[in-house]
DNA sequence: AATCCGGGGTA
DNA sequence: TACCCAGGATT
C-alpha cells in the first residue's frame, strides 16, 4: 500500500492507491471551479496581504473578517506602513475583531520583517515559523498561498472534512487526532498548485461538509467518504464547564472627560474602565454580562467621585470626543456609551441624582 | 496536555 | 443556550 494514502481509500475499493488520491483531487477541483468562494485575499499572492488575511482568519469566520481585511489593507498597505504604526493605531484598526493578541503579533511580525529581514517576508519556512503568531497552519498557508509551495494545511473546515473522509474516531483536538489529520492532508496534496487544492478543501468544508448537518447529497467526493455517520464527526474532547466571573470597574466623570485605564492583562494595550480591586458596598450604576470561550463575565460598574490629585499609573483622562479613536474592547465601549447616554438624559430631565441603570 | 484568548453568527 | 469559527502561545 502506498504510504502517501495510508488513511485514505475509495469507499468501494479494496485499498488506498495513488489513483484514488488523484481521482479525489480531480473531483474536488472540478467542484471548486464551479462552486469555490470568491474571496479578496485569493486575488493576490502578496506575502503581506496573505499574512494579514491569515492572522485575521485565525479562529474567526470569513464573513466577519471581510470588512476588516479591506480596511486594513487600505490603511496599512505593506509591511513598512504597519511597522511604522503605533500599537494604539493597530489595536484600533483591529477593534471588534477579537483575539487582540493577533493584532499585537501581526504588528511585531511586521517590525521583524522590516528590521531583521530587509522589508521582505523570508522565503524560508523555518524563518516564517519564528514570527510571533505564526504556527504550523499559518506558516503552511503562507507557503501555499503566497509562494506556491506544495504545503498541506489543516484548519477547522479541513479538520471536519478529513475526519469524516477517514472516519476518524480519535478526537481531533488531541495530539493523535491532529497527527492523523495532518498526515491525511499531506497524503492528498498535489505536487503542484496546492493553493487551489487547499482552497477547495476549505470551501468544501465551509459550504458542503458543514458541521451538524452536512450536505452529503451535493458532495462531489461522497464516494470517497468513509464516515458511517458524518453528522457525528468530528469527535471532540468534552468542554470545560462554564466559569462565572464578576468584575468591578469605576465610572469616573469630569466635565467633558472620562477616566480610563490601559489594560495589562486581558485586552492588553486597550483602554478599559478602571478596575476596582474591591466592589463598593452599593448598587452598581451599570451592569452587563458577556461570554467568552468558557467564561461568563459580569461587569459591575460603579459611579465614583472624582479622586483628588493626578490619575493613578496607567490611567488617563480622555475627552469625550477622543473616545472614538481609542482602542477599547466591545463590552467596555458598550457600557461607557450607555452610561454617558443615561447621564445625558438625566441632565436634561433634572431628576434624582444618579439614577441607577439597574432595574 | 491543559488552558487561555473575544466576538459574531447560528441552530 | 450551546456550539462554531482559515489557531497559537504559555504553562
Amino acid at each position: 500500500m502506498p504510504v502517501e494514502a495510508k488513511h485514505f481509500s475509495a469507499k468501494s475499493g479494496p485499498a488506498a492507491t495513488r489513483s484514488d488520491a488523484a481521482e479525489f483531487r480531480a473531483a474536488l477541483r472540478r467542484w471548486f471551479r464551479a462552486h469555490g468562494r470568491d474571496l479578496p485575499w485569493r486575488k493576490t499572492t502578496d506575502p503581506y496581504a496573505i499574512l494579514v488575511s491569515e492572522f485575521m482568519l485565525q479562529q474567526t469566520q470569513v464573513a466577519t473578517v471581510l470588512p476588516y481585511y479591506s480596511e486594513w489593507i487600505r490603511r496599512f498597505p505593506d509591511f513598512a506602513s504597519l511597522a511604522a504604526a503605533t500599537e494604539s493605531e493597530v489595536l484600533h484598526a483591529w477593534q471588534g475583531l477579537g483575539y487582540y493578541a493577533r493584532a499585537r503579533n501581526l504588528h511585531a511580525a511586521a517590525k521583524a520583517v522590516v528590521h531583521q529581514h530587509g522589508g521582505k517576508l523570508p522565503r524560508n519556512a523555518h524563518a516564517i515559523r519564528q514570527l510571533p503568531g505564526v504556527g504550523r497552519y499559518t506558516a503552511n498557508a503562507i507557503a501555499a498561498f503566497a509562494f506556491g509551495d506544495s504545503a498541506p494545511i489543516v484548519e477547522a473546515n479541513i479538520s471536519r472534512l478529513l475526519a469524516r473522509l477517514i472516519n476518524l474516531r480519535e478526537p481531533i483536538d488531541t495530539v493523535a487526532g491532529q497527527a492523523a489529520l495532518w498526515e491525511t492532508a499531506a497524503s492528498l496534496l498535489p505536487s503542484r498548485d496546492a493553493a487551489a487544492h487547499n482552497s477547495a478543501l476549505m470551501d468544501l468544508g465551509a459550504t458542503v461538509c458543514i458541521s451538524r448537518r452536512p450536505r452529503c447529497p451535493t458532495c462531489p467526493v461522497q464516494k470517497f467518504c468513509q464516515a458511517a455517520d458524518p453528522a457525528a464527526l468530528p469527535i471532540k474532547k468534552a468542554r470545560l464547564g462554564l466559569k462565572l466571573l464578576t468584575e468591578a470597574h469605576a465610572f469616573r466623570r469630569r466635565k467633558e472627560s472620562v477616566l480610563l485605564e490601559k489594560s495589562e492583562n486581558r485586552w492588553r494595550g486597550m483602554w478599559i474602565l478602571p478596575r476596582l480591586a474591591q466592589a463598593p458596598g452599593r448598587q452598581p450604576f451599570y451592569r452587563s454580562s458577556f461570554p467568552f470561550t468558557n467564561h461568563r463575565i459580569t461587569l459591575n460598574i460603579f459611579a465614583c467621585a472624582e479622586d483628588p490629585g493626578p490619575p493613578a499609573e496607567r490611567q488617563r483622562w480622555f475627552s469625550l470626543t477622543a473616545l472614538e479613536s481609542l482602542p477599547m474592547p466591545s463590552p467596555h465601549r458598550r457600557a461607557l456609551r450607555q452610561m454617558l447616554a443615561a447621564e445625558e438624559a438625566h441632565s436634561f430631565a433634572k431628576q434624582r441624582p444618579h439614577p441607577s441603570l439597574i432595574r
